[in-house]
DNA sequence: CGGCATCCTTACCGATACTG
DNA sequence: CAGTATCGGTAAGGATGCCG
């Protein structure tokens, strides 16, 4: 059995739950690693546990800011673990705990499919801004002789 | 080998290569099914094709707005295919092409895990806002009584 | 029916400055 | 070093109305 059918009646069965956010697991999951960092954070801490400056330095162009509200908020959902030594300077090591490291697997399979099929995204996108563009070529081509206007029924009553 | 590890490994590989969003699979994928209604649409359409007003009642408390521009996004992408059947009232259909199948494998390790460790991330958040709230009382019960001001290296020269 | 155009309110997120 | 606090620009996205 395919993955997208067995996708599709998993999809069937949420139908008779609730599906708001709060409640359906799937739409928990989108709004925290939806943002622009949380994988990247991921992936860094896959290699190895870094301390909070390490990160700021590998992942690139991350503020302080979103760095430390997006740990905070991967530490939240306990996929982080967040080590304190203090010393003065302090030194703070953050790591993947046993949940995050469980997510990897998924996480690599998306990986993987987004780096085997970029080329045919990309490819389908510059088909689809071709059609775009033959499209309102011949728009202004025919012109204004009077665009036949579409006798329609009144559908609303 | 695990699963990290492997991630681990795939990033360190990345940090050569310029990261920015346009070069880079992964940030170009999320940026798509990152937002909040792309993977419940695919989920739908890999249960079955759908008109789009059919779509509109079974995603729930999607706009129009957001479900036509989602869609249209999709199907540039190459993931989602637009059949029109130009009667009056006009008929559309929405289905996922071979590349869209192709995505419902990873995405549904992806479902897989959040439904399997739901529970696990919300007991971390239980945790976490206890152990909160617990720091936030414990302070205030200490109160007024001088803390101690740590006596701190002026590091920055 | 299946959209697109407009307005308007949120939320994200970067820059900057300050602290233990 | 590892943050917190505040400000402000911008873009996502909901509500509404119109049109083929």
């Amino acid at each position: 059995m395919s993955a997208h059918r067995i996708l599709g009646d998993r999809f069937a069965g949420w139908q008779k739950l609730a599906l708001d956010s709060s409640q359906c697991p799937v739409r928990n999951l989108l709004d925290r690693i939806g943002d622009r960092w949380s994988l990247l954070i991921l992936c860094a801490l896959a290699a190895e546990p870094r301390r909070f400056s390490a990160l700021a330095r590998d992942v690139p162009d991350i503020s302080k800011r979103m760095l430390t509200q997006t740990l905070r908020t991967l530490e939240t959902d306990g996929l982080v673990h967040r080590e304190v030594e203090p010393s003065i300077p302090p030194k703070v090591t953050y790591s993947l705990t046993p949940l995050g490291q469980s997510f990897a697997g998924p996480m690599l399979g998306l990986i993987d499919w987004a780096e085997a099929n970029f080329a045919q995204v990309q490819a389908a996108r510059l088909r689809f801004a071709e059609a775009a563009r033959t499209y309102s070529a011949s728009l202004s081509a025919i012109a204004s002789p009077a665009a036949k206007p579409l006798a329609h029924a009144h559908w609303k009553l």
